[in-house]
DNA sequence: TAAAATCTACCTATCAATCGGTAGTTTTCT
DNA sequence: AGAAAACTACCGATTGATAGGTAGATTTTA
């Protein structure tokens, strides 16, 4: 792996950990045995930095989400989706990056925020397609719906986190349906 | 308004826009007029800040919260505990203080943690009695609605803040019931 | 084909600013 | 007088960022 990945595989850790201010260059630097200034030579500012960080998290995210898709062709999407999130909270144990930069958004550099609302921006749109192709909705609710999902599972992480258990995503799955209707 | 209540009351609008980090002592000082061991007199830590911040945050919260229950005997307490949120979001345009702290605990210090957690802990036990009384749930159920609610919750304010747009709190609440069922 | 120019991938060294925190002193209030 | 609430004056550490340099690979030009 090359140093420019090295860096951002080690930033993405580090502020799904703890938020925009939890990376320096010269912790980057240090962890991966090179100068602060040869981080700056790939990044020219923290917020080139942040904002390619959240761009290709995003898209890494949406490829997954489509393979995943195309090779589980008898899940539900919505099951398929609300996994994605439980597999990264039990896997790296660690937030939604885009999650935890959006709650965040309003110290963060304009083009780290552009990158962020462009992650939800895909993701509802991805979600509604679902709901309108699983669901038969219209249009309107199925916008609705997905805002709803993907918040749902943002705050889930958030809970998971504090109360150390990420049994919580359990309720939200299809197999324990008895639970998971949410009217309110 | 004495200082320490100056000092929290700033230090909150600088976590809820942006973090743990998003606060110094030297700002918080500048910004009321005071030395930055001015406010080390009132809070050793900082850690100690965050840890008192976070608490008196929850016991306002949950104080209002049952204020607003006493003195509005008609509505459904569900309805009222959405609109503690959304409220908060409109008025401050801030996210939820003890969100965004959960979203980033990996990074805090123990104490603080602690308090996020309390946060949590109260919020759902509260809304557990709400889903116990108003819908007759078992004990277990109300449990996981409680936490699924403030979940989707915390997660609507991000997204809330993201998309810049607060009418995403429009689908939850009773009113407009025929988008609110959220059974997945 | 060989020299010249340019690029890649780092480096050393340093900057002003800011960080949380401390010791000891002075002012203000009761 | 004595306690509370501020102050002055620091400390060591860290921050993002910049200037300038260098060895080696690659590309362009004559």
């Amino acid at each position: 792996m090359n140093k420019k990945s090295q860096i951002l595989t080690l930033a993405e850790n580090k502020v799904r950990a703890g938020g925009y201010g939890n990376f320096s260059f010269r912790e980057l630097a240090d962890e991966i045995g090179i100068k602060s200034s040869s981080v700056h030579y790939y990044f020219r500012t923290k917020g080139d930095l942040g904002a390619q960080l959240a761009h290709q998290y995003t898209n890494v995210f949406l490829a997954s989400l489509d393979d995943e898709k195309a090779s589980l062709q008898n899940t539900s999407c919505i099951d398929l989706y609300i996994n994605m999130f439980k597999g990264a909270l039990e896997k790296d144990n660690q937030m939604c990056l885009c999650g935890l930069l959006g709650a965040q958004s309003d110290s963060l550099p304009e083009q780290v925020k552009l990158e962020i609302k462009r992650f939800f921006e895909l993701n509802i749109h991805w979600l509604q397609q679902v709901f309108i192709e699983e669901k038969s909705m219209t249009i309107e609710a199925a916008k609705v719906k997905a805002i709803q999902l993907l918040a749902l599972l943002e705050g889930m992480m958030i809970l998971a986190k504090v109360l150390n258990d990420s049994s919580v995503f359990d309720s939200l799955t299809a197999e324990n349906s008895t639970a998971s209707d949410l009217n309110l």
